[in-house]
DNA sequence: TATTCGCATGGT
DNA sequence: CCATGCGAATAT
């Protein structure tokens, strides 16, 4: 008789592992089937011993134990791939259980007897890479434009297969995963498979099977889960399209799949190179901290054949009422539309973007330091009312007067993508208006449906938000980014990362002009576009994020609370007291949508090095007293490392 | 987290 | 009598 702890396959349960007793041959790196509560599920053995070796144990267990139904044998999943789960899950302080359960595709769990049989047969955890070489992985760093980094891929791939070894793409999302499938299969089509959850289950298990029986090298398009095919020929991963903001799950476990990913190129010891058109400013930033390599010198240039058009001047002679269109886009739009080419502008959806306009003469109330227009907050208490600079962080009393002519009707406007639809029916109401976003189109097939009608009607107008950036298919004569600068009324530490994304994608997807309308022509974004090089300003970005100890020089670990007013005291006393050590800076107070809710959030900033993994930088580890306290911390109370934001 | 259990409710 | 719904307990 043995005993055995499992970590199950399947999420919710509280603790990690389980145990159980069983009269089977069982040892680690086997799959077991076991009960839970009525149900059976598929459990990955961690160890196993004998009974009589540990009976004073199982004695003073409060429980009694439940016998394995079935052992399967051998996991068929590699134990570098288990492993990368686990170190996972403990990086992003998640059971290891829900680990498991976001990071292997449920048909694999689902139809697990047949993929075995598919699988190759393999000992215990004989499922392994241990002969490879432990050679230090190679991590690279591409920065170029889609076209040229497809054609280095297609190169790079001949040279693989010519040396036997497998490819693995990594991609966010199903889009992207058609977008360079089509791009990178012509010529090689036999050896290209594209895999992702939206796919069937069936036609994934088909694919699985042409893959492992494949003897040729191949090249896999995939989401990061499906790295857990145990094709062990495997010698690059490319991360592609890096900056996507897909790889994090939005719901519980919290994961980062980029680093996912990067830690099981480095167990299996593959190739990475982790690419993008405009990498994340935190992973430029590892550069000179860790040992990333450019593959190619980054590309910092801005390449593009059209015109780029400021519109910063024209405000004030048009008159004194805003306008959501400035007089240089109508133009621009009517002479686009004349000879049937389409528009489409660009706008944050509505409640994202907010500017306060004063009503006499239309200027916007911004930063005395930095120009950026202000966003106004309502402080909960007091309902003091109070201007925020998202940018540097300036803080401006409620009650001011406009900068411009001291008036003091000031109103708060919100200029989203149905501002803009509304404004374009006024101005070309022959023209057909299509709007892409969360609203209009709900699924990936409402989306796709709306993009297909705007480009088979040459002369038309799109409206929409950064959704319709994957989903656009050709270049559009004319872009315009509707309101430039209520894209910094969006509170987050990446902001400016991000509109330099928003550029880098419209400036990808025009062919002739592309018009940034704004007030500030100071703006840093602005005159890096203008200078037509980034290097600069990512420069520049990045020693700010030192400064102030931001990612990649510090790791943040926010602690999120969501309660009723008594609650959230107790909350926030308990979070002071256990994380004193680390010197939490926690706010809160802030009104969500749910009423009387408040959400409490601890940030705590841990030194890299003490908190990372030696796949990730070498010299680093976890700091294991502050994991125990984040683990030990109630479910109720959301950890999220790496944070998006800070709200 | 997901499932199950126990208790209250309510209809036939 | 069973069906339903809800909150609390609990998973080996």
């Amino acid at each position: 008789m043995k005993i055995i702890s499992v970590i199950p396959l399947k999420k919710g349960i509280p603790k990690g592992d389980l145990t159980y007793f069983t009269v089977l041959d069982i040892s680690p790196g086997s799959i077991v089937s076991i009960p839970i509560k009525s149900k059976k599920t598929l459990a990955l053995v961690v160890s196993s011993e004998e009974l009589k070796d540990r009976k004073s144990n199982v004695k003073g267990m409060d429980f009694s134990l439940r016998k394995v139904t079935e052992n399967k044998g051998s996991s068929v999943f590699l134990k570098e791939f288990m492993d990368t789960i686990f170190d996972t899950g403990k990086y992003f302080t998640q059971n290891k259980n829900n680990a498991v359960a976001s990071l292997i595709p449920n048909i694999f769990l689902e139809e697990y007897d047949k993929i075995k049989n598919i699988s190759a047969k393999d000992g215990p955890w004989g499922n392994s890479l241990k002969d490879r070489p432990s050679l230090k992985t190679e991590k690279l760093l591409f920065q170029y434009p889609f076209s040229d980094r497809v054609s280095v891929y297609k190169t790079l791939i001949r040279e693989s297969f010519a040396r036997g070894k497998s490819v693995f793409m990594v991609l966010p999302t199903e889009i992207d995963i058609n977008n360079f499938a089509e791009q990178l299969s012509k010529g090689i089509e036999q050896f290209v498979f594209a895999v992702s959850s939206g796919m069937s289950p069936q036609k994934n298990l088909a694919i699985y099977e042409k893959i492992m029986a494949s003897s040729h090298p191949v090249l896999i398009l995939g989401t990061a889960p499906f790295l857990s095919i145990p094709k062990k020929d495997i010698g690059t991963i490319i991360l592609e399209h890096e900056n996507s903001n897909a790889y994090k799950t939005i719901r519980r476990p919290h994961l980062d799949l980029r680093v996912f990913t990067e830690i099981y190129a480095s167990k299996i010891n593959a190739k990475l190179i982790i690419a993008d058109e405009m990498l994340r400013f935190e992973t430029i930033g590892r550069k000179d901290m860790e040992n990333l390599n450019p593959l190619y010198p980054l590309s910092f240039r801005i390449d593009f054949l059209g015109e780029i058009e400021i519109s910063n001047k024209g405000q004030k002679e048009d008159g004194k009422k805003f306008q959501v269109l400035k007089s240089q886009s109508t133009e621009g739009i009517k002479s686009a539309l004349k000879d049937k080419k389409s528009v489409f502008i660009f706008s944050l959806r509505k409640g994202l973007a907010t500017e306060t306009l004063c009503r006499d003469c239309g200027e916007t109330v911004s930063c005395g330091k930095c120009g950026t227009p202000l966003v106004l907050y309502l402080s909960h208490r007091g309902k003091k009312r109070m201007f925020v600079c998202n940018r540097c962080g300036e803080e401006k009393s409620g009650d001011t007067a406009c900068a411009s002519c001291g008036s003091w009707n000031l109103v708060p406007l919100g200029i989203g993508t149905d501002t803009v639809q509304e404004e374009a029916k006024k101005l070309f109401p022959k023209i057909k208006i299509f709007k892409l976003d969360k609203e209009s189109a709900k699924t990936g097939r409402g989306a796709q449906k709306i993009i297909k009608e705007f480009e088979s009607n040459p002369g038309s107008i799109l409206i929409g938000t950064e959704m319709a950036f994957f989903y656009l298919k050709n270049k559009i004569p004319l872009s315009i980014i509707a309101s430039f600068d209520s894209l910094w009324s969006i509170p987050n530490f990446r902001m400016s990362e991000k509109i330099i994304q928003i550029v880098f994608s419209m400036i990808g997807n025009t062919s002739e002009k592309l018009i940034i309308q704004t007030k500030n022509e100071k703006d840093e974004v602005i005159r890096a576009i203008e200078s037509e090089n980034f290097l600069p300003f990512v420069r520049g970005e990045l020693e700010e994020r030192k400064k102030f100890g931001y990612p990649p020089f510090k790791r943040f670990i926010k602690i999120t609370y969501l309660g009723d007013k008594e609650q959230t005291k107790k909350a926030k006393e308990t979070l002071k007291e256990i994380f004193k050590e680390y010197s939490p800076e926690i706010f809160s107070g802030f009104v969500a949508q749910l009423k009387n809710k408040y959400v409490t959030n601890a940030l705590l900033k841990i030194d890299p090095s003490k908190w990372s993994l030696p796949e990730i930088s070498h010299n680093s580890s976890i700091d294991e007293i502050l994991l125990d306290k984040l683990l030990y911390l109630p479910s109720n109370f959301e950890i999220l490392v790496d944070p998006e934001d800070l709200l």
